[in-house]
DNA sequence: CTCAGTGCAAACGATTTGCAAGCTA
DNA sequence: TAGCTTGCAAATCGTTTGCACTGAG
């Protein structure tokens, strides 16, 4: 199995927090550097599955929780029902625009929203260092004008 | 049962749109316009149970969605696993800022962030009049540091 | 040899839906 | 009366959990 280097932070990781390094857990984290945009759990559980990885829903959803824990995958709710997981970009952050009709997620990185996000986090009692922003809007060319 | 305005139009509206004027439609346009914030469906359904107004949670759902295509409410998922409704304040558009941790949500007004979702919906071929944004943080007082 | 990790299937929580009965128009 | 609405209970959907088995260290 080719190795890379996020792969061996995370085995790194893994022995720093007393976790195992085990093989579903190297599919796992293979299967999501490699792809890019954002996936939901059923996505990777196919994408898995057609390469012959076996890695039951349980294990799936637990171990996409530890990628969240341990940094290496950032969980997002963009409406819809389900959670969609990226693994994260080294230095770049961005945040997301969504299309409330069929989903469609575009990343955009914007300097001058950070700033405000801080001052309205700061302004209302959060934590400025944290936070995510998403826009809800829709695909011009995905009905309703 | 006392009217206000809001009721008014509602009412008006269900006739405009062939719908009927159900008791269950009132006491829940009341309920929800009766109060502050973002409400999900079981605390509606509790409310609504404590002053007596009988109404099933199939009923519920089902208007809630109705109200929210007549445009008296706004749906919104704000994080965890279900939705929040609130009613629409006339003139006033708002965002929500909520926190990761114990779900406190806080609302804000920003042009100047109104300004910024519109340009990036437009550069990334997303209608410019549709959007509504949100901010993920952490209360300063809900742990972590 | 031990105990974290896994798979399975059952449990879960929020929301939705099918159908017979109730109520508005 | 006609058929939109309702209530109930069952069904869904995505995710989580209990438990006995497996395998990493």
């Amino acid at each position: 199995m080719p190795s890379f280097p996020e792969l061996d932070d995370f085995i790194d990781r893994l022995r720093q927090t007393g976790h195992r390094v085990t093989m579903e857990r190297m599919h796992l984290f293979r299967e999501v550097y490699n792809q890019h945009g954002h996936l939901d759990a059923e996505a990777l559980l196919e994408a898995l599955k057609a390469k012959g990885r076996k890695i039951s829903r349980a294990t799936l959803y637990r171990n996409l929780e530890l990628l969240a824990e341990l940094g290496f995958v950032r969980k997002h709710r963009l409406g819809g029902n389900r959670y969609l997981y990226e693994h994260v970009h080294p230095g770049q952050r961005h945040d997301h625009i969504v299309c409330g009709r069929c989903g469609r997620v575009a990343e955009f990185v914007s300097p001058a929203i950070v700033a405000m996000q801080r001052e309205i986090a700061r302004a209302h009692g959060f934590d400025p260092e944290v936070h995510t922003l998403q826009i809800h809007s829709q695909c011009l060319d995905c009905g309703d004008g």
